[in-house]
DNA sequence: GTTAAAATTAACGTTAAACGTAAACTTTAC
DNA sequence: GTAAAGTTTACGTTTAACGTTAATTTTAAC
């Protein structure tokens, strides 16, 4: 039973991409170059759609195309793929703890917006009124930002 | 007593930023226009410094210069600061919304990679020996989003 | 064998906020 | 008086990941 064969259009298509980004993905080592007289088309197989869907999920999870292709390089450095998985977990896990930054970062920011909002929905206090000489006065100075001995005088 | 005047460069250092953004800030509306005599120097108080601070503070929360300046425009549209409460509010809760479904996203990702850390730990499948005919083979399988009835064919 | 859809290479264009940087000159502090 | 700091003007930068012609060729289907 043949393979059933793709063109770049149908192959992008099902990837959900374009053209243009299948032929730059190969021209970055991203996708394998196919042997083909000059102006002969590609032709791909499902297999090929895996892999590109795979570049895509990296991608998504936030490598850079250039981190992927090294980790294709080193896939194709040795039979075993050893090398390739151990790059991968190393990506992976560099990936992992830059993303748990960001989740520690990001929920100190929904605290301090939050912090935020009720304030401004329990006082008149506000942008205007929060700087300047009336800030020490302020019934929220030992929880504000702004208001700090060495920048601001009496 | 005469409050303490800064030139620009003493209030970027302060405010840990440049001078050039400082003026940048002033050509945006975010800084008031002072009136001064052509080629005669700026000059800022504590309450500049505040005032900047907080344009960087909100700057930090993920609000573009652009949004920052309308804050303040309609702070001086009204005496009573009413309408840059509300719009505050409103730029505050639309900040927040959009860092809660951030925080969803990023939880889901540390999921996603923490189970391909798991995998390329205790098995030897990896990105070259996943994809094409092996894959429907995979003891993975169930949980492979890369194993489509609809693409992969035998 | 014709034709229309799809593919091919090449190469320039886009996006764009928030400043960086250089230059030529002026003001101010001491 | 002089050196440090400030002034305006205006062009430069960053950047990946494609978008977009354009001019020509290949292929599938009839």
């Amino acid at each position: 039973m043949e393979k059933k064969q793709y063109r770049i259009g149908e192959l992008a298509r099902k990837a959900n991409v374009t053209t243009r980004t299948v032929r730059y993905y190969e021209s970055l080592g991203l996708l394998k170059t196919q042997d083909r007289a000059d102006g002969s088309q590609r032709h791909y197989t499902d297999e090929d759609l895996v892999y590109l869907t795979r570049i895509i999920q990296l991608k998504n999870y936030g490598m850079s195309l250039d981190e992927i292709a090294e980790i294709i390089r080193l896939g194709n450095e040795d039979s075993t793929g050893e090398k390739r998985r151990l790059e991968l977990l190393k990506q992976y896990r560099k990936l992992l703890s830059k993303e748990m930054q960001h989740l520690k970062d990001i929920q100190a920011l929904i605290q301090d917006l939050t912090w935020h909002v009720e304030q401004l929905e329990s006082v008149d206090s506000n942008f205007k009124q929060c700087p300047g000489s009336a800030c020490p006065r302020c019934e929220f100075k030992d929880r504000c930002e702004f208001y700090r001995e060495d920048t601001l005088q009496q």
